[in-house]
Parts: structure tokens; C-alpha cells; sequence
DNA sequence: TCCCTTGCCGAAACCGGTTTCGGAGCGAAG
DNA sequence: CTTCGCTCCGAAACCGGTTTCGGCAAGGGA
């Protein structure tokens, strides 16, 4: 941190004119020598970077930018429209992407966009004015056209989750489908044989996935796949519960519910309610992605969660090695979730069946799998 | 969006130079034209200007910035370290800075800080770096570092929230003792008596302004101070939970409290529950934030929201403003937050009081005041 | 008519870096 | 003793803008 006294307006900064006058050196051989280039010798070199380090110079971004093209900062485009899913992640989901990025300070452009047209005129806007060296994309979609548009571009980016066509694409994501077969097999496990399904939004890649997952769970367990148990489009409460009594109105409704979104879940909490049933020994519920709100719903709900901190750390670094040139298809990494498990899959939560608001002790003690 | 034919690569940008030389006008004139100077003629700017228009021509903002100084970029420092709190608007905030930003094109630069010193030190470093013209201080204490550190480097910022010391400050706030007197207001009108208080974090300049409210509000309704039903300290919902049950097991407990945060209004409900109480009919609670748990909560939340888009939008409208050098003195903005009149401060919520986890319609119907 | 303003613009310096180009100095080969 | 090639660095151009400076031409006053 600059010390700058009171009225020593501006702390100056030491520019490379500064240090090239101080060492007695042409200023292109000095950015040279910074830079790494081949025709500096070594002993030039060490004096130059111990002079910078000592004089504390550091190059400004904006200067360099305005030559080599990079601004030495990481895009995200949020989608603000519509329901502004992955809410409760995003803070630790910046955090992840700003530690990270400013390790080798770089910054962080964020900007928000409401539908998809929006979101490709945002990014192409952040790389026309050259704020931006790449993106990381969230909420990746089968065909998504914000991937066309920096293939085309050709600007490097990263994407959080997968989709249809990847190449050429790096990315990170969460195994959501082998999170949707262990909860088949966690319910298997408890006995459970007729386990129905809500999916999110199919547009969405995540949700082939875990449809895929459910079903590998199904076949696992021996149980067959039945049509009727399997529901999508549920990506708020509201529409979790509409989807929850579809399955909970069938002639034979299921025991057990996987819902690939935590919302979804929460919503399916309601049509029990309404229906008469208790979550947990009527109707067992296994969900994903781990939001806040699972944690003080009654009964606590069993989750598996995504580590959005890690997933922003890890997707900015591997933006760094692709904007530097690796070959894409060597950055792509797929991490577990990690099950969360409390109460909405097991039958001895309620120690009074006719108790009124539901008891006591939930702290979020979530124990590993 | 440019059309970039295939492989045409990087998109040719037209500089100020394509702009001069196509107008046989030397680049300068060009510049000045374009910033309004007063020694340019008017038939020429309007030429220079047009021109402009027609061939697409945007200044690129890196390089305007070496010789300015002036990044056209809004710095926002989240502090993502203990309880994260106003994650839930973060989307909302965001939008609203970034939608703002972008009208005048100019960016929003996210970093993310783990305590006071962090933040000090990562804003200092954006300065430093030149990465950004101003900030937006969100989550303001009574003495707030920050604070010092901008007044100090002379760097303009808009606070989210108040200051003990405000000389020379911009800001923006939601009136939470307007809020809270509204609140307690609302129960002396039902008949309470006895109500009592939980606050946050005093370091927090609202903290003090919500108790100033929580007072107003009792001597307006004609009721004691009773330091008995003060305590504060409460950010999550399990301090609100300790907190609340302080209050509940006190000799003459509170028939309603009014709480500074959701979360710990949500850690109320627990602590009522414990006591076997029901929230609404034996112990109303009122609180502020608008956090969508409070909405799934059993029974919901009545709670006095804030607007984080508009706040957004309008905090970066004033940093604008604030970096044009408009006085600050003039750069203050209070708005009301809006109630959410939900269950929890209502008797009739339970329709059947031994039915198990709570009845059915809680759609969000909240209506204004 | 002459001089002094004033309006308006071109030329060039500048901002803080990067990159190209060419040549000085030196050792080895012929 | 040349000549060649290599290592290493200085000088200068360059990137895309902004800002200063000076001068030309027209207009006004004496």
C-alpha cells in the first residue's frame, strides 16, 4: 500500500521512464528484460527486475494494453433476467474468480445482461472496447450462442458446465449426474422403488446430465425406468410444486423424489404439505446445488452442493492457461458435489407426528457421504 | 455488434486516426472536436461528430486513460469474509450498478476482500493500478477505513449507507429507522405492549439508526423504552436465535419483536419454536432486508425490503456525478424501504393449531403499505 | 492603412508502455 | 589480419489517444 503523505498529490507512480533513467538503460531494453525476451543478458536482466522490485514499478495495465492488445482482465457476464438463479452462490462464486484473478492482478469486469440476445451484445461490446481478454460462462446451455460468438471471435473463454458441441471449449463443471445416480442409490438403499424425477430447464446442459444420472442410479438399483415418475421445467418453487403434485396426484405416486435443483425441492415441500404428507417419512427428497435456503426449510433438506468458490478459482485459472495458449481440450475438469445430508430423505425427523410448527435442533450438521 | 466476416480477424477498430485522415483533419482537432473543446468551430464538430456516428468510430478507453487518467470504470470491493451477508441482492445490486455503468459505457471493475485491512489494501491497490475512477462502499461502518483511505487519495466513492463523519461524503441509503418506527408502529396497533428489539452489528452506522427508529417508534406509540428488550449482536440466524431467546426468557418476555436483519428474525422462529410458541398468534416479528427465505418461511416473514437494483442504479448515478465533481454535500439520496406485510406479525395465520408442518397458500402476496 | 484581437486549426509533444531495427563489441574461423 | 556471426543493447517507431503551442486568416478599432 502507498504510503502517500497528506498533500503529496497523485503518489506518483515510477513509471519505466523512471527506472530506465535510474539504471542508466534505454527503456526498451528495460520493458525487454521484464518481459522475458531472449536478447537480454542475464545479468542485465536480474539488475533490471531487482531495480523494478525495489523501486516497486509496476507496469500500468492500461499502458501495456494499448500495444499488446491485453487489458489484463477476466469478463463475466451475469444473466440478471428472469428468475437470477445461482443467487446465493455468487458471492463466493466472485470471490473464487477475484482471488484468483488478482494473484496475478488481473481484475475482474463484471457485467449483467436479461436475455440471450442481451447477454452475446454485452460480451461483444466488453470485446470490441478491448476491456476484457476472456470470459467465463455460467450457466452453459446445449446450444448457447454466446460459445458461437467467441469461437467466432476468436476470444478465449471457459465454460462453468458443459454443452452439446465442445470443441474447442474449455471447461469446469460439477458431476450433477453422478450426484443424481447417488441419490438414487441413497433412496435404493432405504428401500425406496418408485423414485420420480424433476428436472430443470432442458435448454440448460446440466439437465440432459441429470436425467442421465437418474436413470444410470435406476439401472444400478434394478429398478426400471418409468415414464410417467420422470417431470422437467421446474426451475422455481412455484414450479417445483406444480411438478411435485403431478407426480404426487399419479394413481401410484413415487415415495422418493431426486430434484435436480434445490428450489425445485423446496417447492415440492409445499405439494406435500398440501397433500398430507410429511417430507422425510412420507416422502423422501434428495436434491442439488446446496442453497441456504435448504438449510432451515423443515424439514432440513439433503443436498448435494456445489463449492462455487473453488469452481470461480479454478475456472479463472484455467482461463489464464487458455488465454496463454493451452490447448483447450486440455483444460476441462470435472469435480464432484458434495453430499449434504440432513433430514428430507430419512423417516425419524418428526419425534412427535402431531407436533405444530415442526422441533427444534437443526443446525446445518451436514456430515460427509 | 460488429459483424467480423469470418476471417477477418480482430475486427478492425477504427481509431482516431481512420477518422482524421478520412476528414483530411489533423487527429488533434479530431480529439477536441469530439471532447467539446471551445476552440473548435461548430460546423466542424458537427462534421467530426457525424462522421463519427457514421463510420462507428468509439474511443478506445485504455488508451484515452494514460493520458486522462480516467478508466471509465466503476470499483466495487465485496467483503466475501465472515457471513457474507447481503449475498441475496448481490444479483440485483449488481445489475443495477452495471446497467447504469453501461448507459455511459463505462465498466464495473468486482474485487473481493476478506476483512477491513483486505479491503483497504485491494482498493488501494485498484487505485494505484489506475484500474479504477471511483468506488461504491458498500455495508458502511461508523468509522469505516475505507472512508479515511479515499478522502485521503482524493479519490471519489458514493457509500452504501451513512457515516459517523460524512464531510465530504456522497451517498446513498434506504431509511431503516423510518423502517423499524414503522414497525413498531404496526404492532402498538395491534395491541402490543411489550416489544422488543434485536440489532446488528453496532460497528455498522445502521445499527445505530435502526435503534433510533426502534425508540422513535415507541414514543410515538406512547410505550417505554424498556432496556430489557434491547440486545443487538444479531447477523445470523443463529446469534438471532441466542438473541431471541434472551428476550423470551426474560421474566416479562416481548409479546412481538422487531428485528434489524431477516436472518435473525429467522433465528427467532427458532428460538420461538423451542419455547413453544407460534410465530403470528403468540409472538410477532417484524423485520427488514427482504431476503427471499423470509418469504418460505413458516409462517412468512412480514419484513421491510430494499430495492438493491435501484440502489445500485442510483449509487452509480452519484459516483458519476461525484467523479464529474459535482459537490458531494448535493450527492445524498434516503429512500423508504417497502413493506412486505406477510404472517409473521399477524394471529391468523394458523387455521388448524395442531395441524402438523403448516398449511398451504403462501404465495408471496405481499402488498404495499 | 496598420495593428491588435480573436477564432480556429495543424503540428508536435506527450502519456507509458512494447516492438522493430540496426549496429557496436567480441570471439572464433579462415 | 580479415571476415563472419553472435550476443546484447540503444534508438526510434509505434499503439491510440489527449493536450499544448503557435500561427494563419478574418474582423474590429484607431
Amino acid at each position: 500500500m502507498p504510503i502517500a503523505k497528506p498533500r503529496e498529490r497523485a503518489a506518483k507512480r515510477v513509471t519505466i521512464n523512471d527506472l530506465a533513467r535510474s539504471l542508466g538503460i534505454a527503456k526498451g531494453t528495460v520493458s525487454r528484460a521484464l518481459n522475458g525476451y531472449p536478447d537480454i543478458s542475464e545479468t542485465t536482466r536480474v539488475r533490471v527486475t531487482r531495480a523494478a522490485e525495489r523501486m516497486g514499478y509496476r507496469p500500468l495495465a492500461q499502458a501495456q494494453a494499448i500495444r499488446t492488445g491485453r487489458a489484463r482482465s477476466l469478463g463475466l457476464v451475469l444473466n440478471a433476467g428472469g428468475d437470477a438463479e445461482h443467487r446465493p452462490f455468487l458471492t463466493d462464486f466472485l470471490d473464487g474468480i477475484s482471488r484468483a484473478a488478482s494473484e496475478e492482478s488481473w481484475t475482474l469486469s463484471v457485467a449483467t445482461a436479461h436475455d440471450v440476445e442481451d447477454e452475446v451484445a454485452t460480451m461483444a461490446r466488453l470485446i470490441d472496447e478491448r476491456k476484457v481478454d476472456g470470459f467465463i460462462l455460467p450457466r452453459t446451455r446445449l446450444h448457447d450462442a454466446r460459445i458461437d460468438l467467441l469461437r467466432d471471435l476468436d476470444v478465449p473463454f471457459v465454460l462453468f458446465g458443459r454443452t452439446a458441441d465442445p470443441t474447442g471449449c474449455a471447461w469446469y463443471d460439477i458431476s450433477g449426474e453422478d450426484a443424481m445416480t447417488a441419490a438414487v442409490q441413497r433412496l435404493a438403499n432405504r428401500g425406496h422403488r418408485r423414485i420420480g424425477f424433476i428436472n430443470g430447464a432442458l435448454e440448460y446442459t446440466y439437465a440432459g446430465l441429470r436425467e442421465g444420472g437418474y436413470r444410470a442410479g435406476l439401472a444400478d438399483a434394478g429398478l426400471p425406468f418409468d415414464p410417467a415418475l420422470m417431470v422437467d421445467g421446474a426451475t422455481t418453487m412455484a414450479e417445483g410444486e406444480v411438478q411435485g403434485e403431478r407426480l404426487l396426484d399419479l394413481a401410484e405416486p413415487p415415495t422418493a423424489i431426486v430434484c435436480a435443483l434445490d428450489l425445485a425441492a423446496l417447492g415440492v415441500y409445499r405439494a406435500a404439505a398440501r397433500c398430507g404428507l410429511r417430507i422425510g417419512p412420507d416422502l423422501a427428497v434428495i436434491s442439488y446445488d446446496g442453497i441456504p435456503e435448504g438449510a432451515t426449510a423443515t424439514p432440513p433438506l439433503t443436498t448435494y452442493a456445489v463449492d462455487s468458490r473453488a469452481a470461480g478459482a479454478r475456472l479463472a485459472k484455467l482461463l489464464f492457461a487458455r488465454i496463454r495458449g493451452t490447448d483447450p481440450e486440455r483444460l476441462r475438469e470435472l469435480a464432484p458435489a458434495r453430499l449434504i445430508a440432513r433430514a428430507s430423505d430419512v423417516a425419524d425427523f418428526y419425534p412427535d407426528p402431531a407436533a405444530a410448527p415442526g422441533p427444534v435442533s437443526n443446525e446445518n450438521n451436514h456430515w460427509e457421504d
